[in-house]
DNA sequence: ATGGCCACCTTGGGTGGA
């Protein structure tokens, strides 16, 4: 089983990318981050053409989730719960499903702007609510389906997206220019682990992998000629499904096409 | 030199991203 996560930054742009992507990596599970597409104008019909059934939550302009899933492997997303039950927000940033036994999270993480500002904290209560959300127990369903469902087994939860943060220097390409700053600070990488509390394991640093490898570069400076990056884009999955992980990496091909998103895919192989 | 690019909504330039 392959799960992957892309912030594609406009699914209209970026739409073939995504249809030619899918068909060179036929993964599981997909999950979209910075759809910026009306519900009404989500492309059902062309990723249905390459095989998805799609969860989608959009609004206009900004944000917006989906999660695609492999009809002929998976079969169509169960469940799906649109942001978090524990924080009121309207920006769609959060949906999850049940998807091939699994409870997938898509996720996309404020931006914060800058260290000290309200955006910055408004990043950080978001945070904070997810955590209390993916508690055991709770773990990413409707409230309905949690604690008070006794005697039902919970599936295992894999949280994938854009999580705008960086979670150690080795994943930030100049750490000194970045030091305290903004998907850096303290705060958030604090957030980041307290995720990992929760019996969250970061995929990526399940394996050995080669230095400087990042998920986002900006467009400005020549960032992706420079490998001047950061990783922010994560999968984390529970604990008890670490043994099963063969690999996971960060494919740098689509990035390298015209009108590239500044994201690039990260996909995470599962046995079984 | 602290910005350079890209997308959106909209046709000029502000907002947001990271």
């Amino acid at each position: 089983m392959k799960l992957a996560t892309w912030n594609v930054n406009s699914l209209k742009v970026r739409l073939p990318q995504v249809v030619d992507w899918l068909a060179a990596n036929p993964v599981d599970v997909l999950c979209l981050q910075e759809t910026k597409l009306r519900d009404e104008q989500f492309p059902r019909d062309a990723i249905a053409e390459a095989g998805y059934e799609a969860a989608f939550a959009g609004q206009p302009t900004y944000n917006g989730v989906a999660i695609l899933a492999r009809r002929d492997t998976v079969g169509p997303p169960a469940d799906v719960v649109v942001g978090n039950p524990l924080f009121e927000d309207p920006q769609q940033r959060l949906i999850s499903a049940t998807v091939g036994g699994l409870r997938v999270v898509c996720a996309y993480f404020p931006n914060g702007q800058a260290v000290g500002s309200e955006k910055f904290e408004y990043k950080l209560r978001w945070i904070d609510a997810l955590i209390e959300w993916l508690k055991p127990g709770i773990r990413g369903t409707a409230p309905s389906a949690g604690g008070e469902s006794a005697g039902t087994a919970t599936p295992l939860l894999a949280l994938l997206g854009d999580f705008n943060i960086a979670p150690e220097d080795r994943d930030v390409h100049d750490p000194e220019k970045w030091a305290g700053q903004i998907h850096c600070s303290d705060e958030e990488r604090a957030r980041f682990f307290q995720l990992a509390g929760l019996g969250l394991v970061d995929t990526f640093r399940l394996f050995e992998q080669p230095p400087r490898q990042f998920s986002w570069w900006d467009y400005r400076m020549l960032g992706f000629r420079r490998n001047a990056g950061l990783r922010i884009d994560h999968i984390l999955v529970d604990a008890p499904l670490a043994p099963r992980v063969r690999a996971c990496a960060i494919d740098r091909e689509p990035r390298k096409l015209e009108q590239p998103s500044d994201h690039a895919p990260v996909v995470a192989t599962l046995d079984g």
